[in-house]
DNA sequence: TTGATTGTCTAGCGGTGCTAGGATTCGAGT
DNA sequence: ACTCGAATCCTAGCACCGCTAGACAATCAA
């Protein structure tokens, strides 16, 4: 069986490198450049090959998606946990939540602005997701305030995040005053 | 001259004919459904009209987008001339704005989503958009606070509201909830 | 009536996501 | 060692996209 595992192997590789290749591309020139030819070619494959390993480019989409929901935990756990007062933990996820925003933008699209074709806020939602979710009810849920339901306030703060976000990027805020912004928010919403 | 203004006058129906048809088309059946061909068909001329009205399929959803932020302004200051106090004005303007991009999120997509090529918070933006800003300004600066620029925390309002919005329509949050989201929020944002 | 200008259409370019079907490679069984 | 069958991959092409060049028809001015 060594040989169907190593093939099994070798595909495993190839579907990462086409994940990371569409995630690269996107990054560099935009979502819109990355069309079947050009990430075929750039994985030295044919076109037909991308359709072995995924339905079509909304599930390519998808895999970048939840590959980026894992780093986003992954960012805001750390900056909560290197904050001491419950005031620094949320302004510290705010603040990490916006950056990796900004610095992934391309990974941002695929989570919240394209379609990936994912399940969000149900029973089969994929658990990079219900994570990245989780990793913010973390830190916010202990300022919600009393008679708040955790989960309903998380929702609202990060919704607000997303607008700030999405609105910024998109032109519509001056991105000077971002960091004002943000501790308006969090001075508002927080019950500390 | 009257002929040419007879001319100019059909010309200016018909760029109407067209904003208006794409509005209809992407309301039905979402905005990838909008296409050159599609929509010349609609209005029963031949595809290169559309260019001699608009630049190309982005202005003519740039077009749309200013008629909805025209008609967003109307809605927003007339749940606000509605209400009677602080409190609930703020609270209607927040249901009169995620209604609006409930019952058109087409239009909203144009506004916020998409790209219409349009100028945001900028010396040359449309009129249009700057007036829907005021409209939120209107009501929201007068709960900004002691020491919080009145501008800054429409921002802010205005970029909690667009995440729910656009959460909310997305899938990304359970919509039974947002009744209580929008309470939070104005409870928590405004100061009364 | 003629000539020029304006308006509109047909046809087509290069691109998109996606797929059918043929060619090739490669492991398994004798 | 050699064939056979299955798995793998690619070429070619479909229908559609946004956009435009250039032919044609209608309209107005002289």
């Amino acid at each position: 069986m060594s040989v169907q595992e190593r093939k099994a192997r070798e595909r495993a590789v190839r579907e990462r490198l086409i994940v990371a290749t569409a995630r690269e591309l996107a990054e560099q020139q935009g979502w819109d450049a990355v069309t079947t030819r050009r990430l075929a070619e750039r994985i030295e494959y044919s076109q037909p090959v991308l359709y072995s390993h995924f339905r079509g480019k909304r599930e390519i989409i998808g895999a970048v998606a939840l590959e980026g929901a894992a780093e986003m935990a992954v960012a805001v756990r750390a900056a909560a946990s290197a904050a001491n007062s419950p005031r620094e933990r949320v302004a510290a996820l705010a603040r990490a939540y916006l950056d990796f925003a900004e610095r992934n933008p391309a990974v941002y699209d695929a989570l919240f602005q394209l379609d990936g074709g994912l399940a969000y806020a149900q029973e089969d939602t994929p658990e990079p997701l219900k994570d990245a979710f989780a990793a913010l009810l973390e830190s916010l849920g202990e300022v919600a305030g009393d008679g708040v339901d955790p989960g309903l306030f998380t929702e609202v703060f990060w919704a607000s995040l997303h607008g700030l976000a999405t609105l910024t990027r998109a032109g519509r805020l001056p991105p000077e005053y971002t960091e004002q912004r943000v501790e308006l928010l969090v001075d508002r919403l927080a019950v500390l």
